[in-house]
DNA sequence: CGCTGGATGTCGCAG
DNA sequence: CTGCGACGTCCAGCG
């Protein structure tokens, strides 16, 4: 690694000048077209100081852990972040091509390009490694276009609304949106097979167990549905009637043929307040 | 920095200017802590010309459509694909904060700042927003640290071993490793429950079911593998014996009990070549 | 750590 | 387009 702790951090090149502000405290700090050698400085010292990183540029990906790749050289971008994270993104997608997840021990230098020989082909290698899994992401840049580092804090997380929280908060604040008489007596009620979303009682006094989804509900929320239906039989008197309720916008055909095969219900809901009707 | 060689070349409309390369065949330009029109007329270029856009400065995030979230004043960084892919990023974590998939229509202007009056805090708002589903995304920055727009071209996809498919073929190459005397006949078959992993017959003749998991299984997979039996007993002869077999590295206890509870089997196999044994 | 289940999951493929 | 299942899923919560 380059960023020596006598630490001149070398923003563009050779520092010999005094010391510039770690790019934490500081402000961003950018490279156009940099040569290797001064990409390394600041990729190594922003990285050290808990910058966000960005390298942009023509580069190899290698990935190695739970599954392996190698991709070709292609123009590129590379975002690695203070709790070591590594993204590296392609023009393409909103996933990343490659990634290392957060708490990754990462670092930086200069190489000779793999083609040996020409004049000084050196390249810019990031690389990061983790354990459990054992995982190594190393990205070669045989061309730099921009390297910057900016300094960032912890923001705050979004508020979202219109999750399951919100669908489960509904149905515990108007049960009868469920159905007439319906009492919830538990969230997170565990079984043998895991924890109920809402569990409760109708208007007769049978059990009834909710299974929220907070969108269009799938043949796996059926599939849960009737574990937890069968694991309270089960536990509860086996003559006990267990009724299973299915709650979601919508459920696809496959999911309501298996609903109707098990016995199961389903009441259409959607999580958002808008459409709070009857 | 902020390549003007002899022209800022024209962000959204007038271009009264001559012409200059646009940044797709140029080189990266970047902007440290530029005023929000200079910004402004970066992106919007960078956007226009199918650059990755990168912003990274103080800022508040609202997302509507899938679900709702409003994310208040912190240091993020927004990165444009030329697909129309929107991504804003904080100093943590593998996932961005709020994003808008690729297809979408982005846009970037300034804007008199939310609390009016003070010294024209004017603000560089970038803002997308695609259809099916609906969706919004207005990333408001308060101050800008750094501007960027680099060319990238899509580059070749990874080649990925050790996934499903991998261990398909390793089970239709050595069949015997999940059972002596297995005969695979299809793979993909279809069943009224989907399309099953792979289809054959064992050494007496009985149907067999495999469904293949790269990776420890859950109670997921059984669902599925019962499924598909149950919908191949009932579309074959009612009295047909069909064996259910997961095949996994391994599989989670409440899994095995449910195999257990089906009557299913388990054959413990993992994608990799490494552990290729008898 | 490992298990479970949610997610604005995303992605790719088939009907 | 919807449905369905895989994914290097990621991620939080809990035992």
């Amino acid at each position: 690694m380059s960023g020596e702790d006598g630490d001149r951090w070398a923003a563009t090149g050779t520092a010999d000048g005094p010391p510039s502000p770690r790019p934490a405290e500081g402000r961003a700090q950018t490279l156009c077209d940099p040569d290797p050698e001064a990409a390394a400085d600041l990729v190594a010292a922003g990285l050290e100081a808990g910058t966000m990183v960005t390298v942009a540029g023509r580069c190899r990906v290698s990935y190695e852990g739970r599954a392996a790749s190698e991709a070709g050289p292609g123009r590129r971008q590379l975002l690695g972040k203070p709790d070591g994270t590594l993204l590296v993104h392609d023009a393409e997608g909103h996933r990343p091509v490659n990634w290392l997840g957060p708490g990754s021990d990462r670092s930086c230098w200069t190489e000779a390009g793999g083609d040996g020989g020409r004049g000084a082909p050196t390249e810019l290698v990031v690389a990061g490694s983790r354990t459990a899994p054992e995982e190594r992401l190393v990205v070669r840049f045989e061309a730099v276009d921009l390297a910057a580092a900016v300094p960032v804090a912890s923001a705050p997380t979004p508020a979202v609304v219109g999750t399951e929280a919100d669908l489960a908060a509904r149905v515990l604040d108007r049960p009868a949106l469920v159905e007439e008489g319906f009492t919830p007596l538990a969230t997170e009620r565990q079984t043998p097979a895991g924890p109920v979303d809402v569990y409760g009682r109708d208007a007769e006094g049978r059990t009834v167990v909710l299974e929220l989804k907070r969108r269009r509900a799938g043949t796996d929320a059926v599939g849960q549905l009737d574990r937890y239906v069968g694991a309270l039989q089960r536990s509860l008197h086996a003559d006990a009637a267990v009724r299973g309720v299915l709650v979601a916008p919508s459920v696809t055909e496959r999911a309501a043929a298996l609903l109707e095969e098990r016995g199961l219900e389903f009441v259409p809901l959607r999580p958002d307040r808008a459409v709070d009707d009857g």
